[in-house]
DNA sequence: GCCTAGCACTCGACAGAGGTGAGTGCTAAA
DNA sequence: TTTAGCACTCACCTCTGTCGAGTGCTAGGC
């Protein structure tokens, strides 16, 4: 074994299947490298190596007498190896910038923005997925009665995220009383990160106090109920899905349900870009590499974003694995920064 | 002229055709109809009364010697005058309710609910338009500061839907003082439906005692800016898209795309249902009836709901022509009804 | 006067045949 | 080690013929 790509050579035939792959989407043969990638070598020759690329299982032939094709394998290296990536040209990114122009005046709102920014400079499908709720820190709680018994709920976190939850509880509770409760309870977890607050409310009713305290522990109560509930989703913008129907490898209709259940499943996606969420930095799957999805032939480029040091969320693109790399992962990684940014900026 | 669809026979063929076709998908013939459906005429009597449904535009020919596909006409006439619109079953209804078991605790989660019953109930897409915060009545203004001079608007409308903006303000306003504006703003505008609230919010700031209360005033202008914004704007909730790749008429790519934008796009669609709201009752559009897309081949069947006296939103199936009227008509119908029924249960 | 049987005709769908061209692997020579 | 040449493979296109569903028309029957 002489390394997965021996020679300087290698590396380039295999660039170029790449690109001119990426490019038409057909399987590429030996002529059109010779002719097209000034080589200067005759595609005898190149026919040569890329047997040898093929048996390291980086190119693949779909039959005799046909082109090549890149395999995973062969994308993989080509991203680890050969890809240097480079910054968005300022162009792109004034254009991004100008995106977001004309006030996006809720998170919700900047999310979305976002997943068609990503979609329509991609021309694939852009994703970003929402905040989890405890992963945010604690700004305000509020209470308010809808009629006898009703109650709902709306927490906001610092990020600017706005959580509502619609409960029944046994006695009705006065409008007034669950004010003070607000007061009570905003000055008491101020601050904290939501994934701690949950702890915080349980200290704090063991408290004698609070035992004999009947409002407080109503309080606490209340809001205990309120963070029982999914605190712990997040929903998944998902921008530029037609995008996708120009990609012919989507032409045949099963291929394409797969994914469009996938985004109507969402839950599959979610979880993807969860595991990513940790990783940091631009993260890349190709084909089968992400596992959660039966699918072959789709690509995710992933890029966490954060507000402060905390991480919030995570968003991508979705395409075929034939995608244009080289442009799309410092796409994905400008916008994650650039998102981080107004948010901050913001909240 | 003897009127559209001159005798019971007439009558009976249409059916037959629609029927068959809604089955089928394929242009049906006389052999077909003349054996399942027993008018005990010959296959020749029933083509020559099929040629007089041809020439008046209720039947279309898609070449010599195919069947007959009904037109829109056709689809029209039947469904007005030959289609007897039944209950659904109490089985399906029964199913219905227990689709939503397991308690769906805010009004965004039941209107995404109702879209997926809709969609799996129908094997079409489900669409259910949000509520306008402007068709609503006002419950409760809360305001909270995110961070110097960046101020949160939480909006609580009777029906339980809850929508925030964020804006910038020229002077920073410390917490304490904006929890005051959200109490005064809640005692005046208690039970005021929210298209009055703008006009009230003038006049009051006309009033000399304000003019002079630099605090109420502030408030008012507040609130002002909160309202600004798209209260008009509803939200579109689908479902089951994927459900349309099932059918055999949009196997080709370039029709699904159109419809898939349109699901992107959601405007068209948004209008379409919003003219649907003030209606009443059950509606439906068939194929280019919509005017608003340019798609033959897709139909709507939409269904306003309410709560109280007041109609909040729009729902409806969107799928092909072709769809199983007689079903789906009273599913819509009914899951309007349970739907209004809910909302009015929790709020 | 309406219904039906029969018949010739039309046209899409499908399958098979043959040709074309891109691309290959192998071999032998430079 | 590279290259030229050559035989071979295979997807794809076009052409052709067959099949069958379905029609419209006409003539005869109730």
């Amino acid at each position: 074994m002489k390394g997965l790509v021996r020679g300087e050579r290698s590396r380039r035939v295999l660039e170029a299947v790449i690109l001119e792959y990426i490019k038409g989407g057909v399987p590429v043969g030996s002529r059109a490298i010779a002719k097209k990638y000034g080589l200067s070598v005759s595609p005898a020759t190149i026919r040569n190596v890329m047997a040898d690329l093929e048996e390291l299982g980086l190119l693949y032939q779909p039959h005799t007498s046909a082109g090549r094709v890149p395999t995973e394998l062969g994308l993989r290296v080509y991203i680890d190896a050969i890809l240097k990536i480079q910054q968005l040209s300022v162009a792109d990114r004034e254009q991004i910038r100008r995106s977001y122009r004309g006030g996006v005046s809720r998170v919700e709102g900047l999310l979305r923005e976002t997943s068609k920014v990503l979609s329509s400079f991609s021309k694939q499908a852009g994703v970003v997925l929402t905040p989890r709720l405890s992963h945010t820190v604690f700004k305000r709680i509020e209470f308010v009665r809808l009629r006898t018994s009703m109650v709902m709920t709306i927490l906001v976190s610092q990020a600017g995220i706005v959580h509502n939850t619609v409960f029944e509880i046994q006695e009705d509770i006065s409008q007034e009383e669950l004010d003070k409760y607000g007061r009570y309870l905003n000055d008491m977890l101020q601050d904290l990160a939501l994934h701690q607050v949950k702890a915080r409310l349980l200290e704090e009713m063991q408290k004698e106090k609070v035992l004999f305290d009947r409002l407080l522990s109503k309080a606490l109560e209340l809001s205990q109920k309120a963070l029982q509930e999914n605190i712990e989703n997040s929903e998944l913008y998902i921008g530029g899905r037609t995008n996708l129907l120009d990609n012919p490898e989507f032409a045949d209709v099963e291929q394409m349900r797969r994914i469009f259940n996938a985004f109507e499943e969402k839950s599959k996606i979610i979880d993807l870009l969860d595991k990513s969420m940790s990783a940091g930095g631009v993260n890349i799957f190709i084909g089968s590499e992400s596992e959660l999805l039966d699918m072959e032939s789709v690509s995710f480029i992933t890029s966490p974003y954060a507000s402060g040091d905390e991480v919030l969320g995570t968003l991508g693109v979705i395409g075929p694995t034939r995608m244009d790399y080289s442009r799309i992962i410092p796409l994905v990684d400008y916008t994650a920064k650039l998102l981080s940014e107004m948010l901050e900026e913001t909240f």
